[in-house]
DNA sequence: TTAGATAAGTATCTTTTGATACACAAAATT
DNA sequence: AATTTTGTGTATCAAAAGATACTTATCTAA
């Protein structure tokens, strides 16, 4: 726990003194096992998880399909969280641990009564939702206007621009659910690009060619 | 011009005396007309506006199709301001006047400023981000897992929800803006409805049977 | 080493959506 | 009254996406 404690403390969003020290005082410290589920839709949220270190994944979900919003990672927060616990609602997503992930957990009650308090937490708290929402309404545009093998092809290569490898591990699954489509068309529209030199395919991953 | 100021004091979000005040120090009123564009996508935006009268309609384009975000009615503002002039961005999306509209005008700057010195106006701020961002979550899940012709029926039978008429005075080109597609394909399926008895079709409007 | 789970390839068929083109009628404009 | 604009109906064709079903690998764990 002295670990996490130290990664908290570097976290820059937070590094006022005085909200530091609420903080600490008012946080639980809590563990995630990849696969755990945080949050579920329609749960009542009355906490606001701040993810120290790791990674979740906040998806919507309609039958048997589901689809990616966004990914939290560290020093970040959940918009459903967020939403929910500030205005008393509903969450209307699910949050997944992708890995195993160390996340402090505030009160929601808190997080308004800091708002008008703590300048730094007043623009933590707004740019999570300013950059959720861009990212939102990025994704919407994408699924309104864009067909899915152009929205898989930017998909993958925004994959390869943060990483040093060009080996994209992921299963098409795994792209089927965050692209919000099935398997097969995934395989279909791979297959596809792989006529086109554009990847190669492996078991378990797929290789950019570019 | 006198008028519009009585509609704007009686809004509820501002009513704190300061608040208001500072508001009429620094805003300018202005008015719109119908089909006025007052957002363009790729603008620069450094000032905020809060409809008092009208309604505006912001929606995002693709070449040849558009589809709707959300309306802006009086007391609301718009969130592609509100972000971008927070966070000094880009708007990312088209807002255009459906109406003879009275619109007031804030400077960004002031809009930070006041979110720590205005309880009421942090609300209002917050309010809109969160309710903006439920609408687009929606909107989102709606554009990725329905067909078409559920969300046109889900269109349908909201708008006659706020109406006491079930006429619906739509041509079916701005069903196709709102909705993200073309007309041939909105008219295709209004004639499926009117074969199933769920719609009477005329020139200018649909009526909603039952 | 074998059984079960997971990943991927592929064929077939259907439905949905989109693109294009043209006809016709009701408004609006001149 | 004549012309133009706008709104709608519809036919045809093509492409995109989804559903289903079955096969073949590869990996994992008993």
């Amino acid at each position: 726990m002295e670990a996490t404690l130290d990664l908290f403390k570097e976290l820059k969003s937070f590094s006022e003194p005085e909200l530091q020290k609420e903080i600490l005082k008012h946080a639980k410290f809590i563990k995630a096992n990849k696969g755990d589920i945080l949050i579920k839709e329609g749960q009542y949220l009355n906490f606001l998880p701040i993810v120290i270190k790791g990674l979740l994944r906040v998806y919507q979900q309609n039958e048997d399909r589901e689809i990616l919003l966004y990914y939290v990672g560290p020093e970040q927060t959940c918009m459903m969280s967020l939403s929910s616990a500030y205005f008393d609602y509903y969450s209307t997503a699910n949050g997944i641990a992708m890995e195993q992930s160390e996340i402090l957990v505030l009160p929601a009650h808190l997080i308004a009564e800091w708002q008008l308090k703590y300048p730094s937490w007043n623009k933590f708290i707004l740019r999570t939702f300013k950059s959720r929402y861009d990212e939102l309404l990025n994704a919407f545009g994408n699924v309104a206007f864009k067909p899915i093998n152009v929205r898989l092809k930017e998909y993958l290569t925004a994959y390869v621009k943060n990483e040093s490898s060009n080996k994209i591990p992921v299963s098409h699954q795994t792209l089927a659910n965050d692209l919000g489509t099935t398997r097969v068309v995934i395989s279909r529209i791979l297959k596809q690009f792989e006529k086109e030199k554009l990847v190669k395919l492996h078991r378990g991953y797929i290789q950019l060619i570019s």
